[in-house]
DNA sequence: CACTAAACGAGACGGTACGTCGCGTCTTTCT
DNA sequence: AGAAAGACGCGACGTACCGTCTCGTTTAGTG
């Protein structure tokens, strides 16, 4: 089943239609209403089972980390699927608590990896907070989103900015090097 | 005409049918499609009829300025309708071009007037080259837009967090005080 | 489980589904279908548990006995279910003729008996051949159905007259008083 | 329209879809929706456009006359899809009152016309009163209907033998040549 | 008396049709 | 001429039942 879905998922959300993700599963549509109640929670469970968010593998120093964050948000907002479905699914979530919910807890544990990430990056530099991590981790996704929500590729020109930004603050006071890039 | 769209706004842009918006306006549905071709288009403009998106005046300074700029996204995507239309438009504004180039051209002054903002702040201190300031309010917008999209409130305290992330790096060197924020 | 079967009948053949039959029995639905094949037969049997259709009494006197089968039929036809249900089973008597045995086996015994009245009447005055009795029959049972498949209600005034009609004919001839009702 | 209908009404008024309808005629389901609230009140409607109920022609001789009715009776409910159909409606009849209006009013006009062939022939000979004549009719279109439902064909010694039934006791006295027939 | 096998309740399954809604096009009617 | 009104072909919606099909679980019958 969530096979054929994914691939219908190829469509767009908008004009993915729950008897056509009936049909190419060779099911009946009552059995698809049977098992999800709505089409965003099913798009979210299909997705689940077909992306796998991954926190990013640390390599002990900060703005490599920040960059490897930068690259996997670009690679699941621009190159998967999810990048499309997330804004289009935005009412479905606001009426439907429980599918964010569970958009949430697909999401949640590359977050809580890249999180502690931070959390350890913060030990041995100087990233303090609690809220700073969480947050950090909506800019950079929020960020390379919204460009795509406005057409706007995130190159990797980008993605270098990016980093810098985030990372010119707290590196060693002394290269000042970052300079020309922020 | 456009006076009703709007209303109609209010529940929500997939739920809007232009069926309804003829209906409302007390007008023929060949009448709509006659001037805008798109839901999109007719959203876009619409709401570019209704919500003021002013450029943010400046103070000098840049820390002030920064968090204006801030507030402003809180304002813009939280508090109007444009906030939960624009992300459920991803997908018609992939599909029509000319529906994204209109939506650009909406938000272009305001955003051109931050971007001078910005670079009149870097002529004073230190924030240098073209793209910077572009991706730095696409930052902005992202961050509190994809919080939205998963119903993260930004609070004024989130408004601070991020003012600071932004600011931290380009304040003079002296005041080492960010730290604790950032 | 005929018990609940019945109850159900009063919503209407078209109206009942065998889903519901199964849940009012509480009784799986494979149940229901091991032991009918159908729900044309399944209504049959369990009308004939329910109904009794038993042949008049008859009083040796024609014009009594052609009176009290009139009233069976209209009571049969008009209070019972049967007379609602049985036109609605047209199509599914012509398509499985066993059914429509089943129904003609349920109805043979009451129809052998008020036959058999017609002929001893027929031995005491003057209603003579084989198949006249039974196109009686039709013709009583038939002009009751009729009337109320077109809604038309047979009071007992109809009654009298579908008497007078029947029996006028075979009469002895002297009483000509039959002229003003037939 | 109406053309593809009454085809439709071929496979039996059951299967008859409204879906199937819309298809063979080329036309959305929603049109076929907006003309008729009802399967019943199309099917009605098509076959009056089908079908043709003419009154009888007289020929001035009551046996005759009598016959031709029963022929006719015999024609519209064993050769036409009336028949068929007529039975199966009984149930949305009862739920739907105009529908069974538009039935009558479309029987109606043949109906009157043999109701004042009937009176006519009293005038002549010896039918006296109005319900008389009413229940005539629906005795000669009951009976052949009610042998319908059952499987029994109604050949012409059964018409016979139901004319003489009718027509024997209103014949002239003297020929009792009736007798064998009755 | 235990064990097996049939019949059971429950209900999921692949389907078909329901009646509704909105689409974007098209025609008609009245300014 | 242009706009309101709204009918049209279309297709997806979510629901209700269809008749078939597993599933355990009773419930007898038999060894």
């Amino acid at each position: 089943v969530d096979a054929t879905v994914d691939l219908l998922t190829d469509v767009g959300y908008h004009r993915l239609t729950i008897e056509s993700i009936a049909a190419r599963a060779g099911v009946g549509k009552a059995t698809v209403y049977r098992w999800w109640p709505t089409k965003a929670r099913l798009v979210i469970e299909s997705l689940s089972h077909r992306i796998e968010v991954t926190p990013v593998k640390t390599t002990g120093e900060l703005r490599a980390d920040v960059r490897a964050l930068v690259d996997a948000a670009i690679e699941l907002f621009t190159e998967s699927p999810l990048g499309a479905a997330m804004p289009e699914m935005a009412s479905d979530l606001d009426a439907d608590p429980e599918a964010r919910e569970q958009l949430l807890s697909f999401l949640g544990p590359a977050r809580a990896g890249n999180l502690s990430l931070l959390y350890r990056a913060a030990g041995r530099t100087d990233l303090p907070h609690d809220v700073d991590a969480d947050l950090l981790l909506d800019l950079i996704c929020g960020t390379v989103l919204y460009r795509r929500l406005l057409g706007r590729r995130s190159s990797s020109a980008i993605a270098d900015q990016l980093t810098e930004m985030i990372v010119g603050r707290h590196l060693p006071r002394t290269s000042e090097g970052v300079g020309p890039t922020a």
